[in-house]
DNA sequence: CGGTACGTTGTGGTC
DNA sequence: GACCACAGCGTACCG
């Protein structure tokens, strides 16, 4: 018989085995796991190796306890554990909600080339400067705004790949109906090979910009 | 003084506070957290919410206990963990290694696609047809290969988005200097108002292709 | 080892 | 709610 502390955040390392279908399906063989259940109603089962669990869930409305199984239910999907043998149950009280607060994040290198933009970028003519300028083909990171020319720019925190150029090339394409001449630029602290290949057959330029000058 | 079971997993529910420095660098404040350690080296801390975890580290080569302090290191990061209380300590014995078998991936859709090609190309007059297809430019899921056409098939499980598009538009690129035609197609269950009118707007097609036909 | 793409991505933000 | 993009993404795979 399975209890369960109502509404409250638990971890229950058992045998058991887990079904889970939704937005896609899958099956965990019976072995020994650690469900972990916390307070905002979210599920996360973890076998003995990764950081990512073998099974999660977020937004649970609804949970059945019945002998030998617990079902966790949302709206469209569903986590079935089936319990052979329960080893360790234990309540986790005040478990603490603060979130770690984050440096040397995209959001930083942006407010670093803003800052910084006459270094950076000299003699542009750049009159106005604009973070997360829309599109119709999504937000740019800074746009800068000259008389006759706009400057784009695509910030990344860590090594650029071909699949941020393409970003960089679709925000282009997204100015093209509005200003003749546009300079695109990708920024960060590194950049693949292929990336840089990629960039250069475009016209498209790189420049290198670290956490730490 | 703090004790924990050599080179096995465990779990600890302690009061503690957190820094990590590596690729980034974030604090977390002093409160309750439960810290997992991996029998493969890995190492999360949760918070009361939320499925991802405040602090991971994979692949940690070295761990130095002090008196209140644990820290683990790999290379390049390094997790200090300062512990005001430890709660619970629990050694986890046989955690299960299998992982989840999972179903209604993108790979199964690119194997319907191709077993069931002459219905959802027909009269393709495809000869040949290759899965993960190297180009310069990135991998692609499905090329045909007629003898004066080739047929890029990008294949997504879920709802398409514009960065999807951009990378079926990489993949046609690397193909042109191969291939006079081209015939481009992005499948899967759905795609968003904005990733439709671009795909338009670029030639290129969309099928709709589900798991359960 | 670098490079590329998937993922039940999770999560936050904006429209 | 749709949709877009970041993330210490993690993880797998292929070169």
């Amino acid at each position: 018989m399975i209890e369960l502390p109502e509404l409250k955040s638990w971890i229950l390392y058992a045998t058991c085995e887990v079904t889970y279908t939704g937005r896609a399906t899958s099956t965990l063989e019976l072995g020994n796991y650690l469900i972990v259940y916390k307070k905002d109603h979210s599920l996360s089962i973890h076998g003995g190796t990764l950081i990512i669990p073998r099974n999660y869930m977020s937004n649970i409305i609804k949970i059945i306890i019945t002998p030998e199984t617990i079902i966790f239910a949302t709206k469209r999907e569903q986590i079935t554990i089936k319990i052979t043998m329960m080893i360790h149950l234990i309540e986790l009280n005040d478990w603490s909600e603060y979130k770690t607060t984050m440096r040397r994040t995209e959001k930083e290198l942006v407010t670093k080339i803003i800052a910084g933009w006459e270094s950076y970028f000299p003699q542009s003519g750049v009159v106005e400067l604009l973070q997360e300028y829309p599109t119709t083909l999504g937000p740019i990171d800074i746009l800068g705004k000259a008389p006759e020319v706009y400057y784009v720019i695509e910030v990344k925190r860590k090594l650029i790949s071909l699949k941020d150029v393409t970003q960089l090339l679709r925000y282009v394409e997204a100015l093209l109906p509005e200003v003749k001449t546009i300079r695109a630029y990708i920024v960060g602290p590194a950049i693949s090979a292929n990336a840089r290949k990629y960039l250069n057959n475009h016209s498209l330029d790189y420049l290198k910009v670290d956490f730490d000058d």
